[in-house]
DNA sequence: GACAGAGTCAAACGGATGTTTCATATTGCC
DNA sequence: GGCAATATGAAACATCCGTTTGACTCTGTC
C-alpha cells in the first residue's frame, strides 16, 4: 500500500502537471514516467493507458473544486444581510481566478478548463454535465438573491459574460509575460478584478432592467 | 502555373479547414494530402514543411481580415453624427461573430485565433503583433470617440471584457450543438448580441465614471 | 529530338509514440 | 520457507509521424 501505491499518485501528480501545462497530445507517457521516475509500463499498468489518466488526472481535481466554488457561493447566499451585487461579483472572480495566482491545484485545473473549452479531449458530458452545467445552474439562481432578478434566459446570457471575462483573463495572465515584454499594458489581476466587479454590475443591472437596446436609458445613470 | 499552382491552393484551402477545425498537432500531413488528393510530398515541396504550412494558412487569413475589422472600425469612426456606443457595440460584435455564423474563412480564422490564445504554436510577435495588438490600439483609440473618455488603463480592460465575452461566445457557438442535445438552454448567436450589446454599454459607462469601489467589498472583510 | 526544369508520386527513412511482453523483484499471507 | 499476488523494469512491438529520396511525367525551349 505504500510504496507501491505511492507510484501511482506520482503519475497522478506529474500527469496533471503536465497535461495542465501542454494539453494531452504534447504530453507523451515517457514524459510523465520520467518526471515521476518510473517505468512506462507503470501508466497502463495502473491508469489502463494514457487517455483514461487524462481522464482520470482530471476527475482527481473535478470534485473538490466544483464542490469548493458550490460552497463559496453557498455561503454567500446564506448570508443574513445579502450580499450586494458588488460583493457577489467579487467574490465570484476571486474564487475563478485567485487559484491562478500559484502553482496550486486550482491553477492546473482551470488551465484543464480552459483547454478543454477550445477543444474537447474528454468524455462527452463529462465535463460539461459534471462541472459547466451544475456551476451555471447555482449560479443562475443565485443571481435572483442579490437583487437583479431576471428571466432564466436573461441570467445565463449574464454568467455567459462573467465566465467569458474570466476565462480570458485566465489567458491574459498567461500571456502577460509576452504583452508586457513587448512594452503594452501589462495585465494586473488586482486591477483587472476592481474592473471586473464594476463593468459587470452595471451590465447585470442594466439587463436586469431589460430595456430595449436602441434607447439610451442608462446615459445618465450613476453609480 | 495553372495545374501546378493549382496543387499549392488545395493544400493551403484543406490545411486552413484542418489546421482551424483540429489544431496543429492534431492534424497530419497526410490528412492534409490524402484530402487535397495530393502526395505527402507536396506539403514539403510547395511550402518546406508542416510547420511553415501552418504559419501559412494563418497569415493568408491573417492581412485581409484584420484590415476588414478596421475598416469597419474606420468607416464606424468617420461617420458625420458619431455613433451611440450601442451602435458601436453592435457593429463591433457583428464584425466579431458574424464570420462564425457560415463555413467562412472568418470562421476558420477566429477558430485559429482562439486556439492560439489557449496555446501558442506560431512564431512569437507574429499573432500578438500582426493582429491583437492593433486591433486593441484601434479599438482603444476609437473608444475615446463614443462618448465614454476613459484612461488607456481603463480602456484596455474595457476591450478586454468586450473580446472575452465575444471569444467566449465564439466557444460557446461550437458547442451550441452539445448543449441543446442535453436539452439545455441553446446559445441564439442573435440573442447573445442584443444582451452583448446591453451588458457591455452599461459597463463601459460605469467604468468611464470610474467611481472606485470600497476597499471591504473587494476583499469580502467586514470593516 | 534533346534537354532542362517543375511537379508529382510511391517508397522508404529515422524518430517518436502508446502499448505489450516477459522476466524480475517485492510484498503479504499460510 | 513457500507461494501467489502485486508491482516494477528493460526491451521489444506496432504504428504513426514529418521528411527525404529518386524515379517518373509533363511542359516549354532550343
Amino acid at each position: 500500500m505504500t510504496e507501491a501505491q505511492e507510484t501511482r499518485e506520482r503519475i497522478l501528480e506529474v500527469a496533471q502537471r503536465l497535461f495542465a501545462e501542454r494539453g494531452l497530445e504534447a504530453t507523451s507517457v515517457r514524459d510523465i514516467t520520467s518526471e515521476a521516475g518510473c517505468n512506462v509500463a507503470a501508466v497502463n499498468y495502473h491508469f489502463g493507458g494514457k487517455e483514461s489518466l487524462y481522464v482520470e488526472a482530471f476527475r482527481a481535481m473535478l470534485g473538490p473544486l466544483r464542490d469548493q466554488r458550490m460552497a463559496m457561493i453557498d455561503e454567500l447566499m446564506a448570508r443574513a444581510p445579502a450580499p450586494t451585487l458588488e460583493e457577489y461579483l467579487a467574490r465570484f472572480a476571486e474564487g475563478f481566478l485567485e487559484p491562478l495566482a500559484d502553482e496550486s491545484l486550482g491553477r492546473r485545473f482551470m488551465l484543464f478548463v480552459s483547454r478543454e473549452i477550445t477543444d474537447q479531449k474528454l468524455p462527452t458530458g463529462l465535463f460539461l454535465d459534471e462541472f459547466i452545467r451544475p456551476l451555471i445552474t447555482r449560479a443562475v439562481s443565485s443571481l435572483d438573491r442579490v437583487g437583479v432578478p431576471m428571466t432564466p434566459e436573461q441570467s445565463f446570457y449574464c454568467i455567459f459574460s462573467l465566465i467569458g471575462q474570466l476565462l480570458h483573463a485566465v489567458k491574459g495572465q498567461h500571456m502577460s509575460e509576452q504583452l508586457e515584454r513587448t512594452g503594452a499594458a501589462s495585465f494586473d489581476l488586482g486591477g483587472f478584478i476592481e474592473h471586473f466587479v464594476r463593468f459587470s454590475a452595471a451590465g447585470i443591472r442594466a439587463c436586469a432592467l431589460g430595456a430595449p437596446i436602441p434607447e439610451t436609458v442608462l446615459t445618465g445613470r450613476e453609480s
